[in-house]
DNA sequence: CATCTTTGTCCTGGGTGTGGAGAAAGTCGG
DNA sequence: CCGACTTTCTCCACACCCAGGACAAAGATG
């Protein structure tokens, strides 16, 4: 099949191919009337998008009153690869140009295996899904990288837990092998667009995106963007010290709060908890897997076992403290805490709110919601596949 | 005088309003080379705003190898007045289009002395300044003050130090006493607006800028635009918590930011130094003034003062901690520290430096100045009058 | 003084968008 | 089933805008 080639010609075929995608199949009318144009104008610009294939005629809308209208969708065979690479696991996604997840493949991977191999792994996936009948190619894709990016060439830069990765060329290596447009991000940035896109934070312009995984990291959204930063590296809170004579980080500080909560600090900890007889619950566990993860606190906390309470408890006031310094300077108008934590529940949530709600001043925390990313692991890859239609459709 | 009622009719003329304010007087040849425009376009908009009144003729420019062109310049007789109304003291300031400030005034005076007697003095220190033969009347004000503002409407809600403010229409109020438009903001976003203008952080788009005053607050500029939150309380760092068990504040919580140190704090821990015989020049200033402030603290560290210099290396390691956290957080381009404590300079800065050098990470400290504030108590008047202008000459 | 460069003005032709007229398609009440 | 009203869509004329060329004015250069 031949892949979308033609792009949005002005701005006013982008906000509508936009629209298209957040609000799906739409009557002309419908458009003109979230469109501040006249109807003649809209009429050409909808002609013209329809020329180039990017949307397509879509049978008849319901009446609203009178004459029937035409529907309006973007084109469905257009095809999306959302790839979100984290530090143990590859997730990979297919979606539609309205951004709906039609397959999702996830690998175990050790991303510090290096740019070559998990990207032969990336295009394996994406071969799959390929072969699954989901695609017959794809029109864009984003990349999701767990560390900073320079984000207008798509290239990771210092990645601390990505050795190997700094400076590949990325973005220029997987247009290559895909053939077709890409783009790059922090995989935490992802997820910000992955909640705001299909999550929880719809309709929130200035808010926070918090991913707990084997690391920690901040997406910051403003007025609707992702907020990169300088150099690329916003929202790089893992290494804020939480406590002046804390545990040794990997980063050469101490009492950074990754050291003290993240998914690797948890496992550690856990089964520190259990070889010292504190929790019979993780130790059952820890001689069943032979290692713990978050997911085993989960259960373990689940299952009301004390230790592994404590521990969340502990995360959570460590990271509540955090967040409620960033509330303090960035007052937001929601928190979102998300990544393989998010198992944690509402355990972590309840120390995380106590500690916000407790330190921050009531004018920035009146009416904050602080909740759980409802999407999990499709988040950054929905957020990915945004990345890139966000990129396509825009002009010229 | 007839004041200036005319507002640019579209993005052209707006565009070339701001280049005319922020680079001076232009020729109709060199503001076509910073305009994409034909220059039949260009001259159109010209005459246009020629016609408003707005700008003026003002002789010829120098050759450029041929044909001398044209200068345009804003109308001279524009006026802006700029207020910065802080916890202690009242700045107002004249200016031109250009906002050069043309006088300027302070007056001691308590800001919890309510809205109502403040605009007295405001209104009177601007009548001082028109019987000066400074400004005939006012095109536009911009008003700063000491708390958060719920900024389309201009007024102040929930401020902590300004007991009888909240929700009191500053905007309004003074919109009618003045008799022209007049925005309202933080005074912290007031001085990063005017570092960006005239000081030290021109050319950069993202930055943090920490005023250090009665109180600490942080203006937080996004793309070169002040962000301001969702209730209008960015920036309000000094209830982060820096020490667990630290003093206690007046919000109601330990270990706050602002406790450990500010102007309030600082002049605090020199009284008590002084009275508990820790540093004999200290104790000579009390002795001297009744009080101290800052600016005491300032001249005895200048002298070789063992325990103000301890006071400030202690608060400066206090504030880079916190400024470290932020830096991870937002990655900044540039870092500017000002308010009342710039006194204290270098000894301030230098532990400044080292914490965040210390604690952040290497790809968000690399290229990042920590610098002073260039224009100390002119940032915020003329941040004002840069508010405003930004307001009128924004399309219609 | 001739030539070149820069600047400013005028004008024309093409493109663009607005809004009216009217046809097409449907709903609704009798 | 029919007539009146609504909504949607297309067509078209008119005004406006704007880019760019031609040309005149003003100065630099040698």
């Amino acid at each position: 099949m031949r892949r979308m080639t033609a792009r949005p010609a002005n701005a006013h075929q982008a906000r509508l191919l936009r629209l298209l995608r957040d609000g799906g199949p739409n009557s002309r009318a419908q458009l003109g009337d979230q469109v501040e144009l006249s109807r003649s104008k809209l009429a050409v610009e909808v002609d013209r998008l329809l020329e180039t294939g990017l949307v397509v005629a879509d049978g008849l809308a319901a009446s609203r009153g009178g004459r029937r209208s035409h529907n309006i969708r973007l084109a469905p065979e257009l095809r999306f690869l959302g790839v979100d690479i984290g530090a143990t696991s590859i997730d990979v996604a297919v979606t539609n140009a309205e951004l709906e997840v039609l397959g999702h493949l996830n690998h175990p991977m050790d991303v510090r295996e290096g740019p070559v191999a998990v990207f032969e792994q990336v295009l394996s996936l994406a071969a799959k899904l390929r072969a699954s009948g989901l695609a017959e190619g794809f029109d864009g894709a984003g990349i999701g990288v767990p560390g900073p990016v320079r984000f207008p060439e798509g290239v990771p830069v210092a990645p601390p837990i990505m050795p190997g990765w700094d400076g590949f060329p990325v973005r220029e290596a997987l247009s290559q092998e895909l053939g077709c447009p890409v783009m790059v991000d922090n995989d935490v940035n992802l997820m910000a667009m992955g909640e705001q896109h299909a999550g929880v934070a719809r309709s929130v312009g200035d808010y926070l995106c918090v991913k707990i995984g084997t690391g920690i990291g901040c997406g910051i959204v403003v007025g609707g963007e992702v907020y990169r930063g300088t150099t690329g590296s916003a929202g790089d809170i893992g290494h804020i010290r939480v406590d002046p004579d804390g545990r040794a980080c990997a980063c050469g500080n101490k009492g950074c709060l990754e050291a003290h909560f993240s998914g690797a600090a948890l496992a550690r900890d856990a089964e520190d908890a259990a070889r010292e007889g504190r929790s019979p619950e993780l130790a059952a566990r820890l001689e069943a897997a032979g290692r713990l993860t978050a997911a085993d606190v989960a259960a373990a906390a689940a299952a009301g076992d004390a230790a592994a309470l404590d521990l969340i408890r502990e995360g959570g006031n460590r990271l509540g403290q955090v967040i409620a310094s960033l509330v303090s300077f960035f007052n937001p108008g929601l928190v979102v805490i998300g990544g393989g934590v998010t198992g944690l529940g509402h355990n972590l949530l309840a120390s995380v709110r106590t500690q916000v709600y407790k330190q921050s001043l009531p004018l920035a925390t009146g009416n904050l919601p602080i909740v759980l990313g409802e999407l999990g692991p499709t988040a950054g890859v929905i957020g990915a596949a945004r990345l890139i239609s966000d990129h396509l459709f825009s002009p010229v």
